[in-house]
RNA sequence: CGGGAAGUAGCGCAGGCCGGUAGCGCACCUGGUUUGGGACCAGGGGGUCGCAGGUUCGAAUCCUGUCUUCCCGACCA
């Protein structure tokens, strides 16, 4: 069959590809670099946009929506944050086409509608946004300003990968305004924490949270805070992101409020987001050589009923029953598909669904029917069990949570087995080569220094994670003196 | 953007060097038998050979350009 899946063994990222398209959760386009989601992969996005969607609003955020064009003016005020994105911006310079004089039905753009101002499309919209903010404040009451969208962005990478690099891609962007530097330090590590809590009780996926060193901070940001995830190759994923911004758009679009001595000040800022791309971890960190496995919480399927016919007279009997343990488990919110597709057998449907990652399978025959029984199969361990019809419902349910429970764990002793304590160069430089992960490791502080570990070995600080543990040491590198162990990793 | 590889039916591939009516497996359609881990028999449909030029009596095949994808690098979330 075409469906073969590549091993992880014999081709990482070959797997990886395999997964994403067999398993329908997007194809290519014909646009470089950017993808179709299919509607599996988009009902994944679904539920997880869903869920943050609430989460963000018990925070007390609220939806709104801004331009996907950003004036060029617009997009220079803030100086570092346009040069950090300038170099991978889609431009519009024009707004018409018209029919080529020289080819019959071919068209051109038309040299005579160049657009007086450039539009940038949106990299990431603090621009747009803090220009409009600018509007909207006046004084204290106006803030804080809790304001969060969904929304495509582009960006345009030499390089793409399915889900993990695309030159678009959906995500939310978060973007606040407060009156004090306590208040918006408070928000960013807030929604920090939504990132944390969503990751590990929905997507099954432990983070470690921390603060990005000044390499890998957000242009514009005075601090970057992030989630970060191990996926089964040991490289490690950049999961979302909080930014303290500081004051520094609020300077660059001149927003300012009165506070309540009417003195003017310069409002607080931050931004927070998550992508399309988490669905890029979430397959690389609890997958197989089978297919997908997704957790129960966000699975767009949770439970799939694969009736076994013999005769035709077997399938009145068998879509009788199925049909009211569909009902019972729907009852019970769970998502659940009855598939009486009489075209494929059921090994064809078992191996697609585990291929598609559907956390539970009952399998309903005749000879179930008349020992009052189902066969009971759990994607993540393949395990399969007998269970009574009568109790079988409330057993799908809890199972379900089970799933999703020793998926968080399986997947937490891998990372807490690949997080390496090492305090010589020779040990880091084995361990990133032979075991990979997370490399706990002393640094001198410098920008200089992680550069140059970055060009001998390809690793980067992932992190300083917070709450770390502050310890006398020496770098890693410099030998220089160093407080407390920071996180490298080979990273996507 | 540099280096390598690929693009022929929905998918996987052969054909290409040496130009002459486009093939195989799976999938698909019809009918039948089937159904507890990717069923079987019989019949059938489907392709401007990625796209655009060129050479030629004639191009999937030769030449030029271009687009898309994969792998490795540089860059980046």
């Amino acid at each position: 069959m075409s469906k073969e899946i590549t091993s992880r063994e014999q081709d990482y990222s070959q797997w990886y590809n395999d997964l994403v398209l067999k398993g329908e959760l997007a194809d290519y386009s014909a646009v470089r670099g950017c993808m179709v989601i299919k509607p599996y992969g988009f009902a994944l996005w679904e539920n997880m946009r869903d869920q943050l969607d609430r989460m963000f609003k018990e925070t007390g955020h609220r939806n709104a929506y801004f331009p996907l064009f950003v004036p060029k003016s617009l997009f220079e005020a803030e100086e570092k944050n346009a040069e950090g994105f300038a170099k991978e911006c889609a431009v519009v310079t024009h707004y018409r086409l018209k029919t080529d004089p020289e080819h019959k039905g071919k068209l051109i753009v038309d040299p005579e509608a160049r657009l007086e101002e450039e539009l940038v499309v949106r990299p990431t919209s603090e621009a747009i946004i803090w220009n409009t903010y600018k509007g909207w404040i006046q004084s204290y009451r106006d803030l804080p300003i809790l304001i969060n969208q969904w929304a495509n962005v582009v960006r345009w990478e030499m390089r793409t990968r399915l889900f993990l690099r695309t030159a678009e891609f959906l995500w939310q962007e978060g973007h606040t305004a407060h009156a004090t530097k306590e208040e918006a330090l408070e928000e960013t590590r807030k929604m920090l924490e939504v990132y944390a809590t969503f990751a590990e009780e929905y997507m099954a996926l432990p983070v470690v949270k921390g603060v990005k060193s000044a390499n890998e901070r957000f242009a514009g940001a005075e601090d970057t805070y992030c989630i970060e995830a191990l996926m089964q190759d040991g490289k490690a994923l950049q999961a979302g992101t909080s930014h303290f911004l500081g004051q520094n758009f609020a300077k660059a679009f001149d927003v300012k409020f009165a506070d309540k001595e009417n003195k003017l000040e310069y409002v607080w800022a931050t931004s927070w987001g998550v992508s399309t791309r988490l669905i890029g971890a979430l397959v690389m960190a609890h997958s197989d050589d089978s297919g997908l496995v997704l957790p129960p919480k966000i699975a767009p399927l949770q439970v799939v009923l694969v009736p076994v016919y013999k005769g035709p007279e077997s399938k009145v009997v068998i879509d009788e029953r199925a049909q009211s343990i569909v009902k019972e488990l729907k009852a019970k919110g769970i998502s659940v598909k009855f598939d009486d597709d009489d075209s494929t057998r059921p090994g064809w449907k078992f191996a697609q669904y585990e291929l598609q990652g559907v956390p539970v399978r009952i399998a309903l025959g005749l000879r179930d029917i008349e020992n009052n029984q189902a066969e009971v199969a759990r994607r993540d361990t393949k395990e399969k069990q007998t269970v009574a019809l009568d109790g079988l419902v409330a057993h799908a349910a809890a199972l379900l949570e089970e799933i999703q429970e020793a998926m968080f764990n399986k997947a937490k002793a891998f990372r807490d087995d690949h997080i390496t304590r090492v305090d010589t160069w020779a040990e880091f430089e084995q361990v990133l080569e032979e075991k990979g992960g997370f490399i706990s490791a002393h640094w001198d502080g410098t920008p200089e220094t992680e550069e140059e570990i970055k060009a001998k070995t390809k690793a980067t600080i992932r992190c300083i994670p917070l709450n770390n543990e502050q310890e006398e040491g020496k770098c890693i590198l410099t030998g220089k003196p160093s407080k407390e162990r920071v996180l490298f990793a080979k990273a996507y």
